[in-house]
RNA sequence: GGGCGAAUAGCUCAGCGGCCAGAGCGCCUGGUUUACACCCAGGAGGUCACAGGUUCGAAUCCUGUUUCGCCCA
């Protein structure tokens, strides 16, 4: 029979990807439905941000998601994977603002109303590109319960948190020392702020005192020092106790400095006495407010120095106020040194311009009481993390948190819902306009809305469960609500991971996932990040149109550990590539010998099998040593991939498929199948061999389908009597009944003897494709040796016998597990050569022979031991013995000569 | 400064108490076998960073050292 002539020699993933995906979709397989029948399985996905292109590191957290997605489906879950996108408050607004520039404009040209338009342009098509490039990779997401954080639903439930928390009061304003990027134009987090240790300096600067005598304080921004309130020295250092309550004047300004004691500063650092700049760093700003102090902002907003910097320092911007303040301190005599300093310098974490901090007014989030319930979750194990490492880094983030600014100076986001009288200046936090001022009755027309949005991460804190419907109470949030698993990159274990927690938690009064799963970050093939600058980056889409949905998701999955990062190029996704067109051509071929034949009542029994609570059918107890040894693998490999697929370990549960696959099935029970499948056997043997192929072969599609779903469904809608989806099959769990020790054990011994007849055939230098005769002498595996001799055909041997010993005539031989092989050879025995080979193969087996005899010998051991390790053991030394007598006989005969 | 992690084949990495330590890629030798050269068969290649310790037994657990990487301040 010929392979399927419509079915190309190579899989083409182009010609067939974008038909299945269409059909699936048309077909509704990705919808979810409640259904209080079955167990509820939820992911919700990270929502990709609007801004751009996805890269590799979504393709991974997808395909991770899918692949357990299309797993608990199959294992008959009702599954919701829920989809949507971020609006990226910040990162989005500035890609939009860039492009207004590049026509000349800035977004204060166009106005909050008109610029807000553009964004929305801007999100309308880039969320529609995102998730065209979700589908490429095959995922099976629910498109149509596809959310976006700034939906009129979750706007709401935005504004509904906001007033809950402003009403149990963990939500305040306050003027407070935060971090400002002076690009942005906005405050940002702690966690929004990257500290990047750089090359600085530490000046010491004289400052006079008032009555004579002098202080010394060093700085490492000596520029701030035109907001300079004080002078702190620590209240019980020896050095300057005298001096505390006297007063300095603060150089090139001139202004009045009290000298004031707090043990806030630090003894140790420069010359014990620090300047005191509260309008520019948190630790002054406390100490200003201990004492009284004014807090002067001498940097603007726009990072350059303010009016109150003074002359000539107004206006310039904050690296050249630096230099000149230096320059006019040295120029007075007033600068005292300048020492290398190495110290960390916040950055902003989007563009990268140095942070200042500075004082303003802005919405805070008080953060302990909600921490406090997501650490007891983790402890308690109501949600897990996974790996575990990480439970440590998210219980200390947690136990050592603070207040989280949640207000932005920006306009694309959740616009505060907080309104200020005009008349009386009454802040009110409510869910909608207030028609009068609660306080002095003013017209609703008189309160403004709070001008800033909120952290973008405050409406991501809520999508667990805002996307199932919150603040209503849904069906969606009933069933679903806690989520199963959340797929996510470590690196925003922080920003999202434990804020949803808090959140979910304090809203929900239950955590918003069991199981966290946390990946790590793509890398290209040497292991580095994976960078535009670096040119090293690859684009998803690309490869999948490259080399397929298939081969990027197996590159992405296969021997990956959890939590770890991935390093993926191009040899990786050729091997999926090679992977799928294994699986393809696997299939060309059963689908060849299988033919058109809907399936019988036993192929019904089969395809039935595969479902948990079916028992083995009475049709399946094939008596060929082939067709037992492939349901055995079967069975112990599909175990062995659920198990590693319900511990998480996708990427040993892909490596255990894709080994059994190509080195088992394959290699060895297609390769052994043919014979009875071509009809050499008789039509009995061949109708069995069909059948067991067309069931072992469906059982692998399956197997692999969410690893490699489009290979997978393009063979299965070809395989007869397949029904529908592959993804609505059964995920295969085969009976134990399949398990045959015997069977694995005789098929091992016959896979040696194939081997060691094409190793000798290639070391003696017989032709590929010359057929030879070999002669077994099985010793006391007789059985064994003899259901599967018939196999060493796959070694083209033509005819072989089992002999009581040797055979007399010139043989090259080797001894396998105790079985003589022997490949008799006229003329072509080097007899110096042979002894030689097994004088070495007898010093191996020897060595090995001796360090086993150690180990059982070694005290303690054969007490101590687990008695089957002991037992295998023994084992392992009765056959090494058997080989080694084996060799003996070959070597004496060899040493008589071809005569016997 | 504090914490976490990693050092295993030429490269990139799995394995994390018990088989002669594995995979992908690379390398060497053969190959027009009626599924596949995106393939098949055979092969080379490793004091599992170093030093101690626990154990009948350590790549695997503990301690220390060295070198890298990451996170937090």
């Amino acid at each position: 029979m010929r392979p399927e002539p419509d079915l190309a020699r190579a899989f083409d993933p182009r010609a067939v990807e974008p038909r299945i995906y269409a059909r699936w979709e048309a077909d509704g397989l990705f919808h979810a439905e409640v259904d209080p029948a079955r167990r509820p399985y939820c992911i919700v996905m990270p929502p990709p941000n609007v801004t751009g292109d996805l890269h590799l590191g979504h393709a991974l957290d997808t395909v991770i998601q899918d692949v357990l997605v299309r797993w608990r489906r199959m294992e008959g879950d009702a599954v919701l994977w829920q989809p949507g996108t971020d609006h990226a408050g910040i990162a989005t607004q500035a890609v939009v603002e860039r492009r207004l520039l590049a026509e000349g404009r800035s977004r204060h040209d166009l106005g909050r109303e008109r610029f807000l338009e553009r964004v929305w342009a801007w999100k309308d098509e880039y969320e529609s590109h995102i998730l065209d490039q979700l589908r490429r990779m095959g995922a099976s997401a629910d498109w149509s319960r596809t959310r976006f954080t700034m939906d009129e639903g979750l706007s709401r439930a935005v504004v509904e948190v906001f007033v809950r928390y402003h009403e149990e009061g963990l939500l305040y304003r306050d003027d407070a020392v935060v971090h400002w990027c002076p690009d942005c134009r906005t405050a940002l987090s702690d966690l929004e702020v990257e500290h990047w240790e750089e090359d600085g300096a530490l000046w010491t600067i004289r400052y006079p005192l008032e009555g004579g005598g002098e202080i010394r304080v060093a700085t490492t921004r000596p520029e701030t020092m035109l907001g300079d309130t004080a002078v702190a020295v620590h209240p019980d250092d020896p050095r300057y106790r005298s001096l505390a309550g006297r007063t300095a004047i603060l150089p090139l300004v001139g202004r009045r400095l009290p000298v004031v004691a707090d043990p806030a500063v630090e003894r140790e650092f420069g010359t014990g006495a620090v300047k005191v700049t509260p309008g520019h760093d948190p630790l002054d700003f406390e100490i200003g407010r201990r004492h009284g102090l004014e807090a002067i902002q001498v940097v603007g907003w726009d990072g350059r120095m303010t009016d109150a910097a003074g002359e000539p320092y107004k206006g310039l911007r904050r690296e050249e106020a630096r230099r000149r303040v230096l320059a006019d301190l040295a120029a007075q005599g007033l600068l005292v040194s300048e020492a290398a300093h190495r110290h960390a310098v916040g950055h902003c974490s989007r563009c990268d311009a140095v942070i200042e901090p500075l004082v303003s007014r802005q919405w805070f989030l008080r953060m302990r009481p909600l921490a406090e319930p997501a650490i007891r979750a983790v402890r308690e194990g109501r949600l897990r993390i996974v790996p575990r490492r990480f439970t440590k880094i998210y219980l200390h983030w947690l136990e050592n948190i603070r207040d989280w600014c949640v207000s932005r100076q920006i306009w694309w986001g959740h616009r505060i819902p907080a309104y200020e009288c005009e008349v009386c200046g009454e802040t009110t936090v409510a869910r909608s306009r207030p028609e009068r001022c609660p306080r002095c009755g003013a017209e609703g027309t008189r309160l403004r809305q709070d001008e800033d949005v909120l952290d973008t991460w405050f409406s991501s804190a809520l999508w667990p469960f805002s996307t199932l419907g919150w603040p209503d109470d849904t069906a969606e949030l009933r069933f679903f609500y806690p989520t199963s698993t959340l797929v996510t990159g470590y690196d925003i274990l922080f920003f999202w991971v434990a804020r949803m927690a808090m959140s979910g938690l304090h809203f929900m009064g239950e955590v918003p996932f069991r199981t966290v799963l946390l990946h790590g970050l793509v890398r290209d093939a040497e292991g580095r990040k994976m960078s535009k600058s670096r040119g090293n980056t690859l684009d998803p889409v690309e490869l999948v149109d490259e080399y397929g949905a298939d081969a990027l998701r197996w590159a992405l999955v296969h021997g990956t550990a959890m939590g770890g990062d991935v390093n993926v190029g191009r040899e990786r996704l050729e091997a999926g590539r090679n992977f799928a067109n294994k699986i393809w051509n696997a299939g060309r071929f059963a689908l060849s010998q299988l033919g058109a034949s809907p399936p019988g009542r036993r192929e019904e029994a089969w395809l039935r099998a595969g479902l948990p609570d079916d028992r083995v059918p009475p049709g399946f107890a094939p008596a060929d040593l082939v067709d037992r040894f492939c349901l055995d693998r079967l069975a112990a490999h599909a175990a062995e991939v659920r198990r590693h697929l319900r511990r998480f370990e996708l990427g040993e549960a892909l490596a255990v498929a894709y080994a059994f696959v190509w080195d088992e099935f394959c290699d060895w029970y297609l390769e052994a199948s043919k014979h009875r499948l071509y009809g050499h056997e008789g039509e009995e043997a061949r109708a069995t061999a069909r059948l067991v192929l067309w069931g072992a072969f469906g059982t692998v599609l399956r197997l692999l389908h969410p690893f490699l779903p489009f290979v997978t469904e393009e063979l299965w809608s070809r395989l007869p009597g397949a029904r529908g989806s592959v993804m609505q099959a059964a995920y295969p769990r085969p009976p134990r009944a399949w398990r045959d020790p015997e069977a694995e054990s005789d098929m091992r011994l016959a896979i040696e003897l194939v081997r060691t007849v094409r190793a000798l055939r290639g070391e003696v230098g017989v032709e590929p494709g010359r057929p030879v005769r070999v002669v077994l002498v099985p010793g006391e595996l007789r059985p064994g040796v003899a259901r599967g001799a018939h196999l060493l055909r796959l070694a083209r041997v033509e005819s072989w016998e089992l002999a009581a010993r040797a055979p007399a005539e010139p043989a090259v031989a080797q001894v396998v597990r105790g079985v003589g092989v022997y490949l008799p050879l006229q003329g072509q025995v080097d007899v110096e050569r042979e002894a030689a080979r097994l004088e070495a193969e007898r010093r191996a087996v020897e060595e090995r022979r001796r360090r086993l005899a150690e180990r059982l010998a070694r005290p303690g051991y054969q007490e101590k031991a687990p008695a089957e390790v002991v037992a295998r053991d023994r084992a392992a030394l009765a056959e090494l013995e058997r080989v080694l007598a084996g060799l003996a006989e070959r070597a004496a005969r060899l040493g008589r000569g071809p005569q016997e």
